[in-house]
DNA sequence: ACGCGTTACTAACGTGAGTTAGTCTCTCCG
DNA sequence: CGGAGAGACTAACTCACGTTAGTAACGCGT
């Protein structure tokens, strides 16, 4: 294994060069203030090149003050997070914004109980934090904000006064609740993506209650159950919705979910879409593989990381950004939706 | 908008304790071989408390010349990483070992044909870097082993000097043929997980000759087709391997692509695991949720990132460590496989 | 010959820590 | 009473860079 050779610095790039350290950061930071004649500049570039020179991230951040790295802070507990199946596409659109930005990104899945993120920022080993998930009862965070820091929720906490960038949840439950409304469906169960703590989950519910408002069809909380995150906790409410009700169709407010409430539906001898159908949420790249191919919405997983992203870049710089984007969603009709009483089977 | 204060210094907390700067730094990093009576060491923590000290960051990776940071780049494409739907899990396993040993984790999920990663360590921004998926041509992360920077590579690339983790992919794929094997099956088809190029796929299908070779069944190129990450690919290459054969069973080297595989033999009026029988690979959480649920092979994602976050740490701290460690899997018999002849549908 | 303005730099300071090599008390012992 | 040694600190140097203020050399016009 090859000993590491101590990085070169500046001053070993102006001592090649035959120039100072000053006139070596000028170059290497493409000052053109100051007058530096093309050949000198030659010279320092290729004595720099030569040497392999890489100017220490730390040491320019100190003197700058700026760390150039967003963090990324993830509040759900673990299971959650591995449950969600967008997170990859998200990273990688606030990857993508912040390397626009000339920003790396530095992520933190907190444990449970673990509350040091706030370590981040006050040590100024990032210049902004973007959280996914933010707890109602997190007081640090609200510490953090009330300080100014440069934070962006993804997800939302009205509460503080940060900019918080989020999927419009409650327009695309509605949505998919309308389209099964529009199949002539009225007996409509929901199984929710998660506990109703979590904003988005109440959101999506919400907007479930609405699309049943605007046609007039009563709100039956036996239609309703709590799914938590993993299919599992989907089959487990479809087992318990169909117990207690019988429903024509069923909006589940997550794919993954949602998968398993079709197994659910499976296990009951019922099929989909003939029997139930079945419209999920978010879209995950599985959705139109399954049998039956998932209607759902889709959600811009992507592009809610990059605008999480920019919303934070712009922020770090001072400049003022909105208080609330709301992403849209956009219904996508597969095969596991079709209009009521295409074929029911004899309930008891 | 709260304006942003000065964040203290330790000389702020020196002046507020009434002791020098020195002493300050004692008490904060814990420093006992020097003496400082019980009395002063309070009054340093309390005046810190009081201030809200928080030590930066910069500036003592620049005077201790470790960042503290631990830095994982993915080399696949951003298309493969959103298809992987382990991601999330492997990162959680890193950060829990980095965490442990007092690091944190940069990401660095690489556009293609951007290759400026080796700047990460170059520039001291982080202390070693995980490169998840090296690629054969990646001249940079060569050049990165041979000057002594502790990597570790989670896949392989034997022609390099740097510690590897792995999953123990051949094992996994014999193991998963011999069960079919064991079933009675033996015209078995094989979609790999991607492309030979990568390795993980061409060791998979090493395990697969291995099985075949075992049972001394001849090996048919007929019945192997390259998939290549996600579902839409099984898809495709499930028809293209129904159109040249006639397989009794099929093991698809990724529970993605074998979804897609899956709704290729429905299409084809094909029953699983009547009349082919289906082994997968990766055991996403999904798997056992799927109609039917898939018979797979289980991979430690957590600990495959744990595993890689450890020997980083040992590494970083100069200790020696494994040159290549293979994690075990483990088969998970579900219902998409059955024995031969259970009931075949009527072919042409 | 003098002043003024460029051009092409550089000395020196600031950034916020960690660390080494002392210094200045106090004892306590011979 | 003098010196040694311990206890309790601190001055000053380092780390590698960005930046401001300033200087030396040179040309050019008068």
């Amino acid at each position: 294994m090859p000993e590491r050779r101590r990085q070169p610095t500046s001053a070993d790039v102006a001592a090649r060069a035959g120039v100072s350290r000053t006139t070596v950061s000028f170059v290497i930071n493409g000052r053109s203030n100051v007058s530096i004649p093309p050949q000198t500049w030659r010279r320092v570039e290729q004595a720099a090149r030569e040497l392999g020179y890489h100017p220490n991230g730390a040491a320019r951040q100190l003197a700058g003050g700026a760390s150039m790295t967003l963090g990324l802070v993830f509040r759900q507990s673990a299971e959650q997070v591995v449950a969600d199946a967008l997170l990859a596409e998200t990273l990688y659109g606030l990857a993508g914004a912040a390397r626009a930005g000339g920003f790396r990104v530095l992520v933190e899945p907190l444990a449970p109980g673990d509350e040091t993120y706030a370590d981040l920022l006050r040590s100024q080993r990032t210049d902004g934090l973007v959280v996914s998930g933010p707890r109602d009862d997190d007081e640090d965070l609200a510490a953090l904000v009330r300080d100014g820091f440069p934070i962006v929720l993804q997800g939302s906490r009205p509460d503080l006064d940060a900019p918080s960038v989020d999927v419009d949840n409650r327009a695309g439950a509605r949505g998919a609740v309308e389209h099964l409304i529009g199949l002539g469906h009225s007996r409509i169960g929901c199984i929710t993506n998660a506990p109703l703590a979590y904003t988005a989950a109440a959101e999506r519910l919400a907007g479930y209650r609405d699309a049943l408002d605007g046609a007039e069809i009563p709100y039956d909380d036996r239609l309703v159950v709590e799914g938590s995150f993993d299919a599992a906790s989907g089959h487990r409410a479809m087992a318990e919705l169909l117990s207690r009700a019988d429903p024509t169709a069923v909006f589940v407010a997550s794919d993954v979910v949602a998968i398993g409430a079709l197994r659910g539906l499976r296990d009951a001898g019922l099929r989909v879409p003939l029997d139930v159908s079945v419209v999920g949420f978010d879209d995950i790249p599985l959705a139109e593989h399954l049998d039956p191919p998932l209607t759902t919405v889709r959600l811009p997983a992507r592009g809610l990381g990059q605008a999480a992203g920019q919303l934070l870049v712009e922020r770090v710089a001072g400049r003022p950004v909105a208080r609330r984007t709301l992403l849209p969603t956009q219904l996508v009709i597969r095969d596991s939706t079709a209009a009521v009483g295409a074929r029911r089977s004899g309930g008891p």
